[in-house]
DNA sequence: TGACTTATATGTACTATGCATATATGCTTG
DNA sequence: CAAGCATATATGCATAGTACATATAAGTCA
């Protein structure tokens, strides 16, 4: 061990300081789950934050979030913190990435594990009405300074387009998580996740638009969805539309598996 | 700081149980970060590891680790862990994944933030022999037995071919991590962090194909990585081949840019 | 019934890739 | 020094996927 290190703990060989390792004696930062609920509607992007009520950035949005208590997983936390503020279970979550700037929040060293949640804008809106879990959240539409995957932090604004003020890093997450929704798009089946189990090819092609933010070629995403097997046609018919009605398909799951923690 | 919390606070709004969090009266998780250092040799992917020599898994192998400081950051962090087990630092680095299963560590609730790390092996070959920075950590082959971006843990084999047992999650950080090389692999530019500043195509294409497991196209992959604009020639030729030497490239980085936290 | 709108099908040019073949070049060996 | 060797590099061609254009089908609505 070369390198110097200021005058923290005396830590010559690290197997020994993991030994010796006293949970009581040295402090520990604060563990928190983020989950950024997206949904799409009418064209775009949302994103369920709440306006913050207390001391740190009081009025900024805010995600939904908790501390990790230590009998549950990452996961359950986050499945946790969905079914309290949103009223939702069972739907798509996945962990985004752990963000850790030792002053990102000014009261205390909070590391959080960011997640989102993928849900039909019909099914959100259903349970929303049904119970009042949301707290204080509301849907808000995330507006992307920028092209392609470059990544970078969004914007987000009400329903009358004024821009809100976002708090803590949350810009950030809210910016990693379209950039990561652009990348998996066309090689993970996650456009399903936003839609109802039935659905038209035009309404899963709005959907990866919306995401991507660009038009896509309406034949060659029909021929590769439809060669993809990703998805079988139900042989019903969409109803109610003015014209000629498309055809409903729904997901078929791909054999393979993921396999994570 | 209790380790056993008597009743669950009573969180009826969550707003307010953060506005009233003292971080003194609740047990906090441990935070680590773990590094997987990753290096190609022989047409074989290569780890860091070490054996440990206390209490729980003792002489199972495990990714050389430690807690996360108060004042630092989580890339700060996996960085000085970095360069304390290996004497290497201005490599690629990246977070990979975090995992929190309650149990994963039998001592305490430990929430590790796992990173890997890519450097050319004649690099790390020259900077170990150099310092002994190292501490008992050995580079050991990594088995993966799964095909495609398929997932799941992996082996860790020693020189002469023996299987090593692999401490706490270990293997499944292992194996998200050669299930991310082989996504990022042929959209992200990371083959050109596990060779020499200057390279041949030849040296290239070995690199992918051990990452991904699988033989390539020659003529394909020449045709792409030059259409790439990815690589420059440099003029010179490598030496001492027994053979028609060929062309020395180097990469280039690319105009976009990244951003994360 | 016919106009309208969108779904669905077909055709064509272009591009990327896999595969095969031909040529170039530095090294080795007799 | 010349011939052979091994690999690099270049070229040609068939195939698959995609962008773009056009044609046909099938519901709705006046």
């Amino acid at each position: 061990m070369t390198r110097n290190r200021p005058a923290q703990p005396p830590v010559t060989d690290e197997q020994a300081f993991l030994a010796a390792y006293d949970a009581a004696q040295f402090p520990h930062p604060s563990v928190a789950v983020d989950v950024v609920l997206v949904t799409v509607e009418g064209g775009s992007l949302r994103a369920l934050l709440a306006p913050r009520t207390n001391h740190p950035h009081r009025g900024r949005w805010s995600l939904p979030g908790s501390f990790v208590r230590m009998d549950e997983s990452l996961d359950q936390a986050a499945q946790r913190v969905l079914a309290a503020k949103a009223g939702q279970s069972g739907i798509f979550l996945e962990q985004l990435y752990t963000f850790g700037r030792p002053d990102r929040d000014p009261r205390t060293r909070v590391i959080t594990i960011a997640y989102y949640a993928l849900v039909d804008a019909r099914r959100l809106a259903r349970r929303e009405a049904g119970s009042q879990a949301d707290a204080g959240g509301k849907l808000v539409t995330l507006e992307v300074p920028w092209q392609g995957e470059h990544g970078g932090p969004v914007r987000i604004v009400d329903d009358a387009g004024r821009s809100l003020p976002l708090a803590f890093d949350h810009a950030d997450i809210l910016g990693l998580v379209v950039q990561r929704l652009r990348g998996k798009l066309d090689y993970a089946p996650i456009g399903f996740e936003l839609l109802p189990r039935q659905f038209t090819l035009r309404q899963l092609q709005e959907i990866h638009e919306t995401i991507l933010g660009r038009t896509l070629n309406k034949d060659s995403f029909r021929r590769r969805l439809l060669a993809s097997e990703l998805i079988v046609p139900t042989g019903k018919l969409e109803q109610d539309v003015g014209h000629r009605p498309a055809e409903l398909y729904r997901f078929h799951k791909p054999a393979r598996s993921k396999h994570h923690e």
